[in-house]
DNA sequence: TTGATTTAGTGGTATATGCCACTATTAATG
DNA sequence: CATTAATAGTGGCATATACCACTAAATCAA
């Protein structure tokens, strides 16, 4: 069998990112766990807290996540009454978003419990190697595949 | 507003991961997208391919995957005539994965696009860096944040 | 051997994410 | 101004992924 012999998945960019995206997510959900937000939530909350009633776009963009992944993800959180949505008034198509009181309350929390995750995390792969690897993924997300598109 | 002060998610490590993960994942799946598999998809019938008919634990665990997301990744897959699964004789609690010869055959396929990707990104990012990209984040797969588990 | 425990998967439910087709608005153009 | 084109979101559908409760099977213990 020369399938011994096949380099695993280690090679792929791909597949290491999930699987460590997929590793690192469970660690920062189970500390966010008792705020009852996902750490995608709290990230969503807090990125729209630090935007100025951001259009859905302007979220979509900065997060490179699909416009209408977006629209599913703020369901549940509108759902639950910590964001609120309104049409932009000089431009009815753009719909703007922001926290609700509520949701200021419940990021707060969260915040408190995303430090002590962060934390942790820096302790162990060390605050440098971290930076570095933040920034390498900084990088990559800031590549410009673009394939023929042939328009 | 002191909200302009505020840092930006690019603190957070585990929200750079989920983004850089959107955005290589979609340009892996576009590359993908002629042989109609999700790069996810590919990676998983790699996983199985280089595998001996491993056990659904067992991939499971090389992905740091969920046991029940795998089952449900699975089932496209399954219906799909790529995988199929069959009960290991010596205990039958386990069930055990292989490639169809359809499977096989798909994969090839999907291996020569995942090739142009992997090289392509290679190229723009740099060989040197992606592999230590590759080596950073098996790093933080291979982390133990065992929580107190107050059993 | 029988009863308790651990192990391996399944199914349900919920969020995360993406693509596509479609609608509503606004902008651009002749 | 009326058409056409571009922009911003929505809704439906599909996969990705997780947790939980539950079942079946094997193991351990008394």
């Amino acid at each position: 069998m020369s399938k011994e012999a096949l380099p695993g998945l280690s090679l792929c960019n791909n597949a290491m990112l999930r699987r460590a995206t997929r590793k690192i997510g469970q660690y920062y959900d189970d500390v966010l766990a008792p705020s009852g937000l996902k750490a995608t939530q709290q990230g969503l909350l807090y990125q729209i807290h630090i935007s100025n009633e951001p259009a859905m776009g302007a979220i979509a963009s900065a997060l490179i996540m699909d416009l209408s992944a977006l629209g599913h993800t703020l369901k549940p959180l509108i759902r639950d009454g910590y964001v609120e949505t309104f049409a932009d008034p000089s431009d009815r198509r753009i719909k703007r978003v922001r926290l609700t009181p509520r949701g200021l309350v419940k990021l707060d929390e969260a915040m408190k419990l995303w430090q002590v995750a962060q934390q942790r995390f820096e302790d162990m792969v060390g605050k440098e190697k971290a930076a570095k690897l933040r920034a390498a993924l900084d990088d990559i997300s800031a590549l410009d595949f673009d394939l023929p598109p042939a328009s």
